[in-house]
DNA sequence: GTCTATACCTAGATAGAC
DNA sequence: GTCTATCTAGGTATAGAC
């Protein structure tokens, strides 16, 4: 016996959107689009949803929402140290690239462009807040004494920002390598270097 | 006394149009806003060029052309060792972004939309193209030992595509770091890691 | 080489019937 | 909750005058 939830029709649509959104990009995908791959007509869509903007909405912040409270996780956790806590913080966002991948991709691609528009200004706040999260981890490691301190570490934030979620554009599960692997491979590449020791 | 080649306002466009391409994407780029960009009003583009596309089209070749141009010399030289030349493929990468931003940046982020017309389908020869470049890099270091041997290959090769490329979207000349500094640091985190010898 | 004027199409969105 | 029908804006591209 399920329980019907009451707005299962709406996630539906969502996750139909949210799939051509990643594909597409949000621009580029019409809510005809949309439409035609729920099996309805655009216009019964805005018996759902405002506008093509409102789902974007919608799927990023409920998205967004997750991902920040585990990173919050991370960070208040007393009984990892610095080093864990950092490797924590990729297995986590390598999850989130499996779990959440149209709407990690749609962050990633649409984010400059959306930001374009004032009901978007919130992924600026998620930008900085995202920035705090790795540097704190970062600063910490350093003054723990377990990462290098030569390094910048604007430039080391970037550097492990980018390679994490710029892995959504070509991971796809049930591939050759689950997202654990990729991100303990991609942990050892980071810690320790492609350098033969 | 200068020489004016005789296809400078033709190139002028396309600078302008690159800028916004890069700027905005190449499907949300309207050619009201090149025409604007460039004072003159929107028939008068199709005096110089076909189509938007065509427009696009010759930023991306010609760009190319000089890239794996470049990445061709490399594997061809005679006088670097393995390492160096991985060394300098990265140093190459980050030159073209710091010369030609607009370029990388439209490669980037606008190749799988392009990649839908028949057009196109030369990028994809050019990343396939790409590919064997990394790989071959990396395999010659592991074979001479200077890499190391327990990574997987296909990783390792999209750990520093990304990385190279995606820096793309944050750097900018004239920034507090050259971008052979900041080459280098990414080559030092690369090579070494982040974690304290 | 640029402008004027415009054709033609596709986009997001709405109103009311069912 | 979906369909029919349609409005309006804005997009690419063209033709011919200047």
């Amino acid at each position: 016996m399920t329980v019907e939830p009451i707005n299962s029709r709406r996630e539906e649509l969502l996750r139909i959107a949210a799939g051509l959104f990643a594909q597409k990009g949000f621009k580029n995908t019409t809510v005809r689009d949309i439409a035609d791959a729920s099996g309805i007509l655009s216009g019964s869509l805005y018996h759902h949803f405002d506008s093509k903007e409102s789902m974007v909405d919608e799927i990023l912040k409920t998205f967004q929402e997750e991902l920040f409270g585990q990173y919050d996780e991370i960070l208040a956790a007393a009984d990892l140290d610095p080093l864990a806590k950092l490797e924590r913080a990729v297995l986590v966002s390598f999850e989130a690239i499996d779990k959440h991948r149209d709407e990690v991709a749609i962050f990633q691609n649409e984010a400059a462009y959306l930001l374009t528009f004032d009901r978007f200004a919130y992924l600026a706040e998620r930008n900085r807040q995202s920035r705090e999260v790795w540097l704190t981890l970062l600063q910490n490691g350093i003054d723990a004494g377990v990462l290098r301190d030569d390094l910048d570490l604007e430039l080391t934030y970037r550097f492990i920002r980018d390679t994490v979620w710029v892995a959504v554009s070509w991971y796809r599960p049930g591939g050759r390598r689950t997202h654990t692997e990729i991100a303990k491979q991609y942990l050892s590449i980071l810690l320790e270097g492609i350098h033969h020791a």
